[in-house]
DNA sequence: TCTTGTTGTACGAGCGTTCGTTCGGCCAAG
DNA sequence: CTTGGCCGAACGAACGCTCGTACAACAAGA
């Protein structure tokens, strides 16, 4: 009689709820956000929540886990359209920066909630994570026709690492209407890369004596 | 008569609680710490630690500001060994590298609790890394010759982001051990920048046509 | 030298609040 | 009538923080 509590237009579902928590989360990180506000943001009671996950851990690792799989996968499609190994590293970076756009708040839970995982999620996500490195750490080996010996291997590392620092700190500064378009972001990125991916690793550059 | 109950080799000070705070912050999270914990990796009493920090929000400011005090003066110190750009450029980098081996658990908090402040606190923080920030600004503006119309500018503020990207992700990943001295990796990111850095911006580049 | 008052730091106990999680019942769809 | 999703209510635990107190160190007056 009371009107109906239940809405009909919720259809509260696990992607909506990841949603929704991706924007909390991101805004007050992984303590920060309880399960009553998510669910207050939802517009559902608490137990709602915990009729889709089992626990906040459950979700935090379903999250990350679908975001580099959703990143893994859209960068494959992305490579799809070059031959050659630096177009396939532009296009990787470009898929990268505009995720980072498309979704920022995903991007800022990866970055800051990578460790806050029990020791079984945290290998999951981690898997997921090595298998996205692989690809652009792959081409990055490629187009500096690395050799086998054990220098030149951990410049390659060195060079993908710096790469990714460059691609995950986006999310902390970027604004396409401030500071360029995509094509503009990817394109510093790439430039950066490939000026100094040559045959590796040259001599150390000290710069003109202290 | 019951011995004594307080420990006269404790010497606690706001010095150590910072530290002890450091090392649980950059393992939990500042939401994971509890000060209760805290209270107990130093070995005294809950209510002690509130004796010299009002609040757990003024320990995490003070703990940021303090970071970027000693970053800041650090890299003035370093940088008046070269009189060339590029040259302090990479002594910049350098103190930054070194500060990131020699203080991981701070470069941690720095990165990942930085939103986590009231709005007071915040500005204090900003304000000090906006110090900072403007340091290495200034010396990629001087190392591009950028001229004053918008693009140029643009153009050098990315370039600076994507410095500090590579600097601040090293503590998610650089153990000296495993990938070459302090020296081997900011000699990489030095190169990286100074390859690309040259009169800005050259044409947006477009790698083979897809 | 002894006493006395003040100050700074440490302490245990406990305040009210919020956390993640559970549980039993209700209601509409099948 | 069954069932699956949703709900309000409540659990114990942990949270940030405060309170009144206790003890050492020091300075001044006697």
């Amino acid at each position: 009689m009371i009107a109906a509590r239940r809405k009909p237009s919720a259809e509260l579902s696990r992607e909506v709820i990841l949603d929704a928590a991706a924007v909390r989360l991101a805004r007050e990180g992984s303590c920060g956000m309880s399960m009553r506000d998510l669910a207050g943001t939802l517009g559902c009671a608490l137990s709602s929540v915990y009729n889709h996950f089992p626990s906040k851990d459950v979700l935090l690792q379903e999250l990350q886990e679908r975001a580099f799989e959703t990143l893994t996968a859209s960068a494959r499609r992305a490579m799809e359209g070059a031959s050659g190994t630096s177009g396939r590293l532009y296009l990787f970076i470009t898929n990268h920066v505009r995720y980072v756009v498309d979704h920022r708040d995903v991007m800022s839970v990866l970055v800051h909630e990578a460790g806050r995982l029990g020791p079984e999620g945290r290998a999951r996500v981690r898997a997921r994570k090595e298998a996205y490195f692989g690809i652009a750490h792959a081409l990055v080996a490629e187009l500096c026709s690395a050799g086998p010996d054990r220098a030149s291997q951990v410049a390659v590392e060195r060079l993908t690492y710096h790469l990714f620092g460059m691609l995950n700190w986006l999310w902390g500064w970027y604004v396409p209407d401030r500071h360029g378009e995509v094509a503009l972001v990817a394109g510093d990125i790439y430039a950066l890369l490939l000026a100094r991916a040559g045959p590796l690793p040259p001599a150390h550059p000290t710069p003109e004596a202290p």
